[in-house]
Parts: C-alpha cells; structure tokens; sequence
DNA sequence: GATGAATGAGATTTCATTCAT
DNA sequence: TATGAATGAAATCTCATTCAT
C-alpha cells in the first residue's frame, strides 16, 4: 500500500558509491547492528568505530556498504517508517469505527515497536532535530500523515459520541500518541509481554482510565 | 526535606578553578542558557561553542565560570532535581489519600516542567546513559526514590480500591509517568494552557479515559 | 578600481567560524606558508599536516583561522586574482595604444608573478579543475574578462596594423597567454632577473620573434 | 634510436603478479583510459575507481593487470617519452641546418601532443615532483637530453647568425619549450586545426613574432 | 579476468580544553 | 572576566591495495 514518499530508498543517483548493488543482506545485517546501537547510546555518542566492532570489522570498511553515518541513520529511520505505514495503511482503509481504529491503530504501533524496538527508540530520540535537514524531509512528511491519521480518528469519535467531547483534541491526541511510543525506551521483546497484551493493557487505561469507575 | 546526594560531589579539592566564586547570578544565566541549547540540540550535538555564541562570549571563557561541559550537565540537572523534590517532598509528607497523592504529583509534575523545560527535556533525553558514569550516581538514587513514590502510591490506591486491581502494576506506573513526563517535549510555557489546567486534563484522561463510559 | 566579484572576500553568512576576525596578519601569514607549500607539491598531495608543519602549530590548529584546506585555497587564489585585476584594470583605463597596451600588461604580469609567485603556480596547476566548482566561480569569470582584455587588445592592434593579420587570432592569444604565464613555474624571485627585465625580453621575443630579420 | 632507461627498471623478479602477460591489448586500453582521468582529474585527485569506473569494471580488477597506480602512470609516461623519442632522435640524426632543426622539432612536438595528449598533459602537471622519485629517474634523463637538444640547436643557430645574439639563451629556450608544450593544456584531437598547421602558426610566431615588421 | 568484501594507513575535520594576556 | 590562539585527542571518511572466490 502507499507508504510515505515513494523513493524506493536509493535516491542517490550522484557521483559515489553505487550504494545499491553490494548484498542486500550484509547491508539489512549491518543496519541491524548499527540501529542497536545508535539506540542503546544515542547518535552523536555512537561512534562508526563502535558500529564496526559491534559487527567485527574495521571502521572504513562500513564505507563500502554505507556513504556515511548519516545514510545509515536515514535508511534505518526510512525502513522503519516504511513499514510502519504498511500497517497503518492496512489499517485506515478497513474503514473500521473510530474505536477500532484506534484500537488497531495502537495494537499495530505495539508491534511495530516489538519489531523495531531500536528504530523507534532512535526515532523518539532524534527525529526532533532531524527534521530540520532537507535530506530527513520524509520524516516532517510522515509526522503530518500521522497527525491527521490520529486527530482524524479522534474526532470521528468525539462526533460519533465515543470518545469525550470535554478534552482539548491536541492534547489528547499528544497523550495517546507519546504513550505508546515512549514504550520504545523501555520495551525488551521476549520479555514478560506481547506486544498485543501490551496493547490490550495501554488500551484498557487509555479508553478507561486506571481509577475504578463507581 | 532531604534531596538525592546532597551536593556531595563537587570535585573542588582538586587542583583546578575555585569554581564556585564567581558571581552565581551570572553562573545561574549562563546555566540557564547552556540548559535551553542542550535541550534544542541534545547534549552530544551541543558544542562548548554553541553555547558561547548564546552567551555572547568565547568559548573559552565559559571554563571561567565552569570546569566543563559536563560539569554544567551536572549542575543543570542536579538543580532541576532538587527542586523537583522540593515539591514531591512537599507532596509526600502531607499524607494524603492515594488518588490526592497521584493528583499532586501529577501537578507537581506539569509545574516542574513548567519551570524546568529545559532541564526536563534534557533529563528526558540524557538521564538514560548518564546513570552508567559514577558522577551522575544522583541520577539513578533519585530514579529509585521517585519509582519507589509512584509505585506505593499506586499500590495503596489498589488495596484501597481506588485505582483498577486487574492491571499490571508496572505497566500502570510507566503509563502515568511516561505521560507526564513527555510532555516535556512539546510543551512551551506561555502557550495555550497553564501547568494546572494541562494536569487537570491529563488527570482526567489518566484516571477516567478518553472514551465516554456507558 | 573595480575587480571582479566584488565580494569584499568573506561571503560566508553561514552558522561556521567568523572567520573575519581573527587578526588578519596572522592569517595573511599563514597564507603565504599554505600558498608555498600548495605551489611546491600540489594542492592535492599538500596536507594539511604539512602546512602546519611549515607554520610551526598543530594541524587541528589551522582550523582557528580556517575553515577548511579548501578555503585556505580559495582565499590565495582570490587574494592574487584581486591584486592582479588592481594592476590590469590600472592599464587598460589608461587607454594606450594596442602595442603599448600588451607590452604594458606583460610586464604587470611579470610583476604578479614576481609577487605571487606561489599563487600564480597554483593557479596554473589547478584552476583547470576548480572551475567546475561553484565555489571558484570567480575563476571563471576573470578568466573570461581576462580572455576578452587580451583578444581585444590584438584585435585592435590588427586592426590598426601594429599586429600580424595573417595568424588565427586565437592561437596568438593563447600563445602570448601561456607564454608569460608558465613562466610562474621557473621563476625565482631574486633570480638574475628582475620581472622588468624579463617582461622585456618575452616582449621582445614575442613581439619581433627569434629569428634574425633578414 | 636509444631512448632514456631502456625498460630497465620493470621490478618483475620480485614476489608479485607477472604483470606482463595479460593481454598486451587490454593493458593498452586500460591505460588510455586511465591516462584521460589522470590528465582530466590530475594523478593524485584521480582514485583508482574512477579509473576503474570509466573502465566500467571494479577497483580491485585493475589490479589483475597494473600492481599499483603509480605503475600506471609510470608506464604511461614511459610509453609517451619512448615514442617522443623516437620521433626527436630521427630529427636530430638528419642533420639538418639549426632553422630547420627547430622547426622539424615543433612540428613533430605538436605531432606528439596529437597522439599523446593526455600523457604530455600528464607530463606537465606532474613530472615536476616526479623526477625526485627514484622510480622516474629516466625523466630527469629525458628532460636533460630534451634540454641538451634543443639548447645546442639555438646555440648553433645563433652562432650561425639565424638566431638572434642579443637574447638570454636560457630564457629563449625557455620560451619555445613552454610555448608548445603548454598547447597540450588547450588542444583537443579533431578540432579546427591539424598539429602540422599549428606547428606552422606557432613557429611563425616565434621565428617572427606577431607584430608587423615595418 | 573480474567481483565483492575487507584492510589499514592516513587525511581532514571537530571540539573540549588550556593558558598567557 | 573575557579574548585569542593554540593543543591534542578523537572522529569521520578516503583510498590504494589485497585476496578468496
């Protein structure tokens, strides 16, 4: 389905490497690695050294399969994002009632967060100052698609009755939206929950609240 | 009443700059300046210079007023938790019940960030792998004291049956905090909504949900 | 008088070094270290190292005055460029005859050379390259008023029958062109001969040839 | 005719690839090829890549046939100055009167850059640092003949009363080797005019020079 | 003959920090 | 208090070269 800024991820048609052709699976491997630990210790303080020992080589040799450590930052932000509208796409043209959605909307955010756990967090971390650069334009791209999916919902469902009426729209949409996705920071997969019964949880406080109704 | 590592660590019997003399008006605004580039740029990304050209000044000549960049880390931090639990204190030794409890720290929290943007941004963002580095060993203690706060409380208002028994614990608690505390992000003082009113917002979606009950 | 790009040098409005203040004799200093070595072993196979060799610092420490090897390379070149079109300009508004015209301009070549004797080799050796460059545009566009002061000239003097009317004008161009110029990669200031005295020879050379008239 | 270090210096008997087997044709392609980037881009800025990119294969190929860049330029130039030399020897050995051996030695010059015109471009920027290295010993050879040669041609000339006295002979000789090699920089094979025709003009220039003869 | 992946040395650049003035 | 100049360590990146396949 349509996915945000249909580049078809090499945009590169410069004078450097030719970036596409050296094995698509090394390349996936080596994001791996690398989104792990751009997560685990922030951008900036990760440094392409400690990518390269992670995935036991030498630091220039990541310069054949990558121009730089900025383009690995982008293609990892860029599949993930990728992916995430695949599932949200999904999602928006079942054309479900607006607390379906939302309930959809949040169990897939769930998932996507268990299947890229280190791409949501470098998500969460940076894209506030990535946004500024023209070559991170597709995240300001995404972030407005997002913002309409959500608000949208939201207010279909304050119109149909199901969801209150009384709040601030904003900011109820900002409380939905950052509580899932901060669970990127602290979300281990394989740990106690899956993300479906994580969902179901956040989205049991999130309708209902967590004080007992009288 | 007492705060986390009361000031114990100020490295001063070294052989370097008195560094605490000099006029803590100017100390304080330059803090304050240094505070407002960490949290626009991220700490890694802020450079000695930036904050200089915020201040008017030289990158050197901020090592009058400081020993380093970490150091005004530290002390931009550590004043921002003093205050904070300041007012947590405050709140904790009124014994309230537990959902009074929950509500003043909830306040307590939109107003800290109201004072503190800067300082919670930074902390949002930073406070993760400074923990590791034994000179922010403050941080991780007053983690604990806070964890420790939040989750008795939520625990009482259970066995009071208050707050909803059917929900992991754990996962309540990071729900109420993560809510809060990212607002951080988004919020400007001096926009639409004062700390009061986004608290009683926020409360009322914490603790009743966002879908109208039946 | 007026030279070309009137860009009184520092464009650089951006968010880098100042690159303005720092007391310019230091810098016109360091300029004249970097030109030498830049003329003795290309520009390329010149590091920066090297440079900061010759100047007695710290390699990293070049990038207080500069900000990068490039723009060391683009403030010599601009530097001679601007001096050098003080000294045509000087000429061609003196509105001399076609002949006294050329022989003016060949001898304030020489002199150039003799000045800038490492700018000029520089500029012989890489302009070729750099003008792909948007950042050498000003290369471009001397060398164009420079082409057109000097075919002018011929023209006119063909027209007024001082010169030779039998000979591709533009081949007599470029002749006259590289024949003064390469002498940048010989010449030693301090030599035998002073540029005057050379200036006169090549004119004489040019002008009536080498041969013995019969 | 002898031609400086007849081949002497190939290095074969030591551990490395035959280097002379593959095909002789292929060998010969490749550093036609490698000669236009070198002369385009300039030896030190050329990467083996872009050579191996206009070869359209991989880097590392290149080192089937060559053991190293520097080989290639090597053999380059030794191709060139062998076949110079060639045709120089076959001037100088016909005797001919001190006029006439100039005008054979432009012409089969501009013959040269004709067929060559990468490699005396080459020539030109380069041999200068060139000549330290051991390895390119035979150019400080070739440039000693090539000086001798066209030295003692003028020298005879004047002596014969063909030249002009009055000149500074070293300054002459100067002149007429820059004046044509520097043709190499602008000519381009198939433009407007044959090597023979600009031989022509440009011996008329220098013989007569451009002004009218009154 | 050529590819794909890597090495390792070195280049440019960045930046926190120092220190004499 | 602040400036200007420098240091030195480390970071990103480049590139000739190697080598197994």
């Amino acid at each position: 389905m349509p996915n945000p800024k249909q580049q078809t991820s090499k945009s590169q048609t410069s004078k450097k490497k030719a970036q596409v052709s050296p094995s698509p699976e090394r390349r996936r491997e080596l994001l791996g690695i690398a989104a792990d630990v751009f997560a685990e210790q922030g951008y900036n303080a990760t440094t392409v050294r400690k990518i390269a020992d992670a995935a036991g080589m030498l630091a220039g040799s990541l310069y054949y399969h990558f121009d730089s450590k900025e383009s690995m930052l982008e293609e990892i932000l860029r599949t993930f994002l990728t992916e995430l509208w695949d599932g949200y796409d999904n999602v928006l043209k079942a054309q479900l009632d607006p607390r379906e959605t939302l309930e959809a909307l949040v169990t897939e955010s769930f998932r996507e967060i268990d299947r890229h756990r280190a791409a949501v967090a470098i998500y969460q971390k940076e894209s506030k100052h990535l946004v500024a650069q023209q070559r991170f334009q597709y995240l300001s791209d995404s972030q407005q698609r997002f913002e309409k999916a959500w608000l949208t919902t939201l207010e279909r469902g304050v119109a149909e009755g199901v969801f209150r009426g009384d709040l601030d729209i904003r900011l109820a949409y900002r409380f939905v939206r950052d509580t899932v996705w901060v669970a990127a920071s602290w979300y281990r997969p394989g740990g106690g929950h899956s993300p479906e019964e994580i969902a179901r949880q956040y989205l049991s406080m999130v309708l209902d609240g967590i004080s007992v109704r009288t």
